[in-house]
DNA sequence: ATATCGTATGTTATAGCATAACAAGTCAAG
DNA sequence: CTTGACTTGTTATGCTATAACATACGATAT
C-alpha cells in the first residue's frame, strides 16, 4: 500500500505519513528555535490520526484524556504553534484544524471539504492562486495570503450515492 | 461621478448603488415569496453604508439604536435572509458580513480583504473558480461551493506606504 | 369583518469558539 | 546554580452563534 500524496482522498500509508510529518515537525521546530514538546507532538499526532478537521475543543478533550491540561489555551496554543510552522492548517469555514498532508511542498493549498463525511483534502492550488492574483491585480490589490475552501462531495460519498 | 462597478476599490456613486441594491432586494424578496421588512431593509442599508465587513453584533448595535430588537437573533436572522438572497456575503475569515456590490452578476466572487483598512472588495472569480474545479477534479472531488478570501493590501493603503 | 395560517419579530437562555492575564515549572547558556 | 527565554497550566472573560418559545403581523378565504 504505497503512499499516494497527490491523490488526497486515496488510501495511503497512514503510519508512514505520520512518522514523516512528525520527523519534519521535529526539524522545523528546531530551525524555528523552538521545541516539539509533548503537548505539541501529541496535538499533531491527534490531527494526523483523525485525518479530518477537528475543532479546538475536540482536540482539547483528547489532550486532557492523555493527561495534559484541560483548559482551552492548552489546545489553542499548541494548534497555533503548529499552524505557524505550516504543519497544521486552519479551516475557517469549519472553525477547525487539520494536519497538513503535504508538509514538504510549497504552500498554497486549496481545501476540499466533503459536506457529508467532513473529510478535508488539500489540493495543490498554484494555478488557483495565480488566477486569484491576476483578478486581484485588476483592481490594484496585492494578495499576501489566500484562503481557498471548497465544499462539495468527495469521490467516496459521491460513489455512495449521496444526494447531489 | 459615475458608478464604476468593475473597480471595486475605486470611488463610486454610493447613493446610487445603494438605491439600486435596495430595489433589487425588494424584487428578489418578492420573487422569493418573502418581504423586505424594515429590519431587513435597514440591515442591508447599514452594510451598504459601511461599505466594509461588519460583525453581526456591530450590525445589531445599529439596529438596536434604530429601535429594533436588541438580541443577537434579530441581527443574525436579517443577515441570514440577505445572505440567502445573495445580497450580503459572509466573510468567514473575519466572522463578518458585507453587502454584495455586484448583485446582478453571476456569483462566484473572490473577496479581497485589506488587512489595514478592513475594506472588502469583491472580484469576479470565474477564472479562479474554474482553476479550483480543475484541481479538485484531479482527486475526483466535486466542488459545489467555494469560499475564496484573499488578505493583502488595497491600492490606497499600498499607496499610503503601509508596511509590506 | 374575521378566522386562519404562514411569516416575522422579539425575548430568554445557552452553546460554541477564542483569548487575556497571571502563576508556576522547565531548560539551556553562562 | 542562576539567569532569562520558553512552556505549560489555570482562572476568568469576551466574542460569535443558535435553540426554543411567545407574540405580532399580513394575506387569503370564508
Amino acid at each position: 500500500m504505497p503512499d499516494t500524496p497527490t491523490l488526497a482522498f486515496a488510501r495511503h500509508d497512514h503510519a508512514h505519513c505520520s512518522e514523516d510529518a512528525l520527523m519534519r515537525a521535529e526539524m522545523l521546530a528546531r530551525d524555528h528555535g523552538a521545541r516539539l514538546t509533548p503537548v505539541r507532538r501529541r496535538t499533531l499526532e491527534i490531527l494526523l490520526e483523525a485525518h479530518k478537521a477537528m475543532g479546538a475543543y475536540e482536540v482539547l478533550d483528547r489532550l486532557a484524556a492523555d493527561g495534559f491540561g484541560k483548559q482551552p489555551p492548552v489546545a489553542y496554543r499548541a494548534l497555533e504553534f503548529l499552524v505557524d510552522l505550516g504543519l497544521v492548517h486552519r479551516i475557517n469555514r469549519l472553525n477547525a484544524f487539520a494536519a497538513c498532508m503535504h508538509p514538504g511542498a510549497a504552500h498554497n493549498p486549496a481545501f476540499l471539504i466533503c459536506r457529508t463525511c467532513a473529510l478535508v483534502a488539500e489540493a495543490p492550488a498554484v494555478r488557483v492562486r495565480a488566477a486569484l492574483e491576476a483578478c486581484a491585480a485588476q483592481t490594484g490589490f496585492r494578495v499576501e495570503f489566500a484562503n481557498i475552501e471548497a465544499v462539495g462531495l468527495c469521490p467516496d460519498c459521491a460513489a455512495a450515492g449521496v444526494t447531489a
